[in-house]
DNA sequence: ACATGTGAAAGAGTTCACAGCC
DNA sequence: GGCTGTGAACTCTTTCACATGT
């Protein structure tokens, strides 16, 4: 086994949420030429508090410089490194809509983390189609050892009413990651995540604001960002 | 004025992160005519637990009956009154392209909380034309009396190099709700709240527990959801 | 009996504030 | 002087446990 501190000590989940934030702004700033940044710039950046960004980046090992602040090329290898390096992912999706046309022709799902390699559906117009060079298969009749590598990445684009079908069809595939775009909660095994992106519940969330106003919260999202006040005003 | 309690006393945002997933699983039972629902069992179905239902439903006013339990109907309806009733927002989309196109069809995104009003690009081969009825415009030429009723709600589908000019331009249309798919934080007034649906995050963040392991938590997705350790087991 | 509503305790995450190092 | 790393305080949520009501 490589690397060298696998398993430390899990970190809070908040913080996971926010190092692919600190990480893409750090890659960013190492590539315009700039060297290093002090939490407090981070965190204005990444819509945190400087106290948030140093507790996060301390939490995965000592790589600020006391007087200079971070190193950004640092930070960003670092952090990538912890999130799975520049692992590619095998994943499948289930449900061919048009959502999953998107997602299957976006740069973000074919490279970095995650890379598609199948594709199911149940309608019989689809099934045997080939979309994107990748032909839509059943998942009922898919064969796990048909895989060079085993898929580690299921997608949820389907309907409501199929979500726990799929969801148990890719567990049984030996899938422990998943992503379901479908508005309904699912029961997996223990040992399965499961990050639902829900744009239902996201609206309705934006229309409770609306009525009742905002709370001190920060933009409050998708990824527990952060509950800091720290919100910028207007730009000028 | 009409309503009673608006403005009550803001709600914790996880609460209102789990309120819409109680009124889908209300008004589904609703629907086949199960009546009540116990805290334990809505809990169950929601994956929270049953303590933390009981809290948020007591939250918004007094809907149970003890004994009994809850009256879905009656779930159903509180809830969705508070979320904004059946309020259709006027939404407006910036950046056609598969994903907003994918939207844009969706049903999600046309009736319940939001119903798309207008799109925006700038891409010259694309403003002028017409996408599911509606004319592609510029955002920087928009005029905002344009609206019969203005818009509430913008939609950020365009590249992360855009999304801060696209999101000032929404912000001078007066539009107070944001929902982001572009990979980058925004800075927007105070008075502006923004939802990030980020799935390149959404990715790094499996890759990770791909990789080091599941904490004790649920999901722990998307909305805030919950930190419960309640995760059912294996389906049978 | 049974199940809600809610004080009180526990747990998680963030912010403060400063010692320690460059 | 500037900025990180971190114990301690604080705030926000969840869970416990039981009084209360049907």
């Amino acid at each position: 086994m490589p690397g060298g501190l696998r398993r430390s000590k899990l970190l809070p989940e908040p913080t996971v949420a926010r190092l692919p934030i600190y990480q893409r702004l750090a890659e960013e700033l190492a590539r315009r030429g700039r060297d290093t940044i002090s939490s407090e710039d981070l965190g204005r950046l990444a819509g945190v508090s400087a106290a948030t960004v140093r507790r996060d980046l301390s939490s995965i090992g000592r790589l600020g410089t006391r007087g200079s602040g971070y190193d950004t090329a640092d930070v960003a290898r670092r952090v990538t490194e912890l999130l799975g390096g520049h692992a590619e992912h095998p994943t499948v999706i289930a449900g061919i809509g048009n959502l999953a046309r998107a997602l299957i022709n976006s740069p973000l799902f074919n490279g970095f983390p995650s890379k598609v390699v199948a594709l199911y559906d149940v309608d019989p117009t689809i099934v045997g189609t080939s979309v994107s060079g990748l032909e839509v298969r059943r998942l009922s009749e898919e064969d796990v050892t048909r895989f060079e590598v085993p898929p580690a990445i299921g997608v949820l684009t389907c309907p409501a009413s199929a979500a726990q079908d799929v969801a148990d069809g890719f567990c049984e595939l030996g899938i422990r990651a998943l992503m379901s775009f479908s508005p309904r909660v699912l029961e997996v095994p223990l040992d399965v995540t499961v990050r639902y992106v829900d744009v239902t519940i996201e609206l309705q969330i934006l229309s409770y604001h609306l009525e009742h106003g905002r709370g001190p919260l920060n933009g409050g999202l998708l990824h527990t960002l952060g509950r800091s006040p720290l919100q910028v005003g207007a730009r000028p």
